[in-house]
DNA sequence: AAAACTTTGTTTAGCCACTAGACTAACAAA
DNA sequence: TTTGTTAGTCTAGTGGCTAAACAAAGTTTT
């Protein structure tokens, strides 16, 4: 009971909690009738039937038509209303901005996406602006219309939302979230990209079934996404999970973060450019190389260049093994641009893994890449926003007398 | 509210919850009144006089006479009664046993401390009875006698308490809990001794103020105990930080867990020694090496030894580097026996933790060396048992009727 | 088809821990 | 002594829970 710390206990409480407890019963398990959940909630008929009369007061579950019968009275099924409102979510990344609209299952009803290049902050905000009004404008009525605005960047956000550092987009000491907040009269979250996708691929994804969770987030830089007992963990200023610059050798090469030998410069997407590059690809002069060129020229059998997918594979494994060896977590996953060079990649890192991580860590553990693949950060983002507005949803209105 | 998640809510939660934070209050504030507890906690001063009156009846807390008037009636001051029970901690290391017997503030009554070399499980597991027996013995009568026993190990600890593996004193596979709680019928709690250190300085020493520490056990080997939002994390299984056998050097030396480069190769009390060995000291031939034979020698000013010191300081720093980076920790303590060497680690630790790891990871952050020195596991897994033990006291007591 | 049984969902009575506020106790200051 | 203040208890009322009775709507048995 570490969570509540400083907060008094009382009625409300409870009925938070076990309204909390039925509604999550009803997302995981319907259609259920009434009956089925108060018994394996554990609660009394009539507390469940009176917390679900709130529920549906509050348009967040439906009644279906009856269900089948067991030999008595048929059921009232309840369904969860995922069409009670809609998230918006927005993965903004170094080149492209990614939009989603969201039902409150996390099913996508719109997205949009942007890709550019070299823009200024002011350019990206209208960018910004535009896809969001867009989504909003395409949401479907609902009794709680749209529930918040969620933001990944590809940075350093601290516990208050203020983007302290994007260095691929070049922002510093950004309060996105007041700007957006004053604009749209929303709750607003601005959340790390790993962040987000950890918390997408946990909620809607391939980390549905396990409550420790470390998701890779292998793009131009690495960054890591944390998910233990269940919930994100951010640290204390909520920085956690910079393991792009984990030194894995001593004395290796510097990396613009000023240290030497940091991770990412072994096992990210650039650093399988920049070993691409120095290799003078016959085949693609003048272009800039991009990963796409790179996974053609591995399809097309190129030993060199699948050679310089493995020795990345290879790399990722060192880094995953530390992590597991960090944080005995349940499942590892792969996700963000590389996660598409899987293919490539899966063998030598499997095999750096299970040759060398500690054996006892390797019970219960699954490795995997991604399955939202592109959307693991937009839907995260879109999830916290659902999370929230359920969350507060389970708490008393307070009637305001006139 | 992810902590509970299954277990329904109602009054008796209440209760509870509030009986905690009145202890807790007291615990933190003592001496003080019922009246200043309402207010501080926020609760009525009725529902804090009812539950007063149960923890006076549990003996947890006592009054004292009355308190200074503020212009009114006196105050009745409230303590907590931290004699009302009493808890064995014991710490087994490779070559020594280390018991203490604490009251329910973790305060010191009496200690036991024992060497060996090479024992077998079987003697050690005698030392281990003649140790609790006589510290069992020495407990002063009191209302809940003596509460529990808690065991740190130097090894893999699983979730149900049993020991997997310890290396060092080659134990595989052993169910000391069972054997413990069967001898002595007292809850028993078996935890890894970095995880049990960790917890010591949370509660009782340097990490008292913070809720996000990483306590780095840096003895023969080095291990990781890891508290995040103010409670261990143990991972998955139990077998989170590991982090000794973390890779710092992707292609170094080979670790007797198999793997290369381990931070513990470098950083390590055993490193020291083996370096040292390898400098063929004149002084010391002929005899054993041990660290405190360095600390001497360090002492005399001897260059050699000294920048040895400096040395595993640097590797240090790397390893609290990558450690800050995955979990942007409030503190980072030192501990174990290579704490004692702080005095020559210092500098080039902080200096390589200041100039590498990234500006904003800095802020707020403490780096220290242990400050319960020998005592951190042996007073942790103590704290572990009088938690268990005030946890469950809080919660209702069930009046069998026979 | 009627009777008996089952299951669902609502209602009622009672319980328990909380709150607000009245009350008593014990002190300080005027 | 009177007045005011603070501490702690007591009482009435509230809200959400449980258990159990009840009503509703089925299925199964006779």
């Amino acid at each position: 009971m570490n969570i509540r710390e400083n907060r008094t206990w009382n009625h409300h409480v409870v009925k938070e909690g076990n309204k909390s407890l039925v509604l999550k019963k009803i997302i995981n398990h319907s259609p259920i009738s009434r009956a089925a959940v108060a018994q394996e909630v554990g609660l009394n008929k009539g507390t469940v039937s009176s917390l679900v009369n709130d529920l549906l007061e509050d348009h967040l579950i439906y009644e279906s038509g009856p269900g089948k019968s067991s030999g008595g009275r048929r059921p009232v099924m309840l369904l969860f209303n995922e069409k009670a409102g809609y998230s918006v979510g927005i993965d903004i990344g170094v080149n492209y901005l990614l939009g989603v609209l969201t039902d409150l299952n996390g099913n996508i009803c719109n997205e949009k996406e942007v890709t550019f290049k070299n823009l200024s902050y002011e350019e990206i905000e209208l960018q910004l602006f535009h896809t969001i009004d867009y989504l909003i404008a395409s949401a479907p009525e609902s009794p709680h219309g749209i529930i918040g605005i969620g933001v990944g960047v590809p940075g350093i956000v601290d516990n208050h939302g203020e983007i302290l550092l994007a260095p691929n987009l070049k922002w510093k000491n950004l309060n996105l979230k007041l700007v957006l907040e004053n604009k749209y009269h929303l709750p607003v979250i601005i959340e790390n990209e790993a962040n987000a996708g950890a918390y997408g691929e946990k909620k809607f994804g391939a980390g549905k079934d396990s409550k420790h969770i470390i998701y890779v987030s292998a793009g131009i830089g690495i960054g890591v996404g944390l998910i233990l007992n269940g919930s994100l963990y951010k640290g204390s200023n909520g920085f956690s999970g910079e393991l792009g610059h984990m030194t894995i050798q001593v004395n290796g090469p510097t990396c613009r973060c000023g240290n030497k030998g940091c991770w990412e410069l072994y096992a990210s997407e650039q650093a399988l450019l920049t070993a691409a590059e120095k290799m003078n690809l016959p085949s693609l002069a003048g272009k800039e190389l991009e990963l796409s060129d790179l996974l053609a020229l591995a399809e097309q059998g190129d030993p060199k260049v699948i050679s310089l997918f493995e020795q990345a594979g290879d790399y990722l494994g060192v880094g995953i093994n530390n992590i597991i060896n960090s944080f005995n977590p349940q499942q590892v996953i792969i996700g963000n641009r590389m996660a598409s060079s899987y293919k490539w990649l899966n063998k030598t890192l499997t095999d750096r893994v299970s040759n060398q991580a500690l054996w006892f860590q390797q019970n219960d553990l699954t490795i995997c890449f991604s399955e939202l693949s592109t959307f693991s950060s937009a839907l995260g983002v879109s999830a916290f926003s659902i999370e929230n507005f359920l969350s507060v949803s389970m708490q008393q209105k307070v009637s305001l007398n006139v």
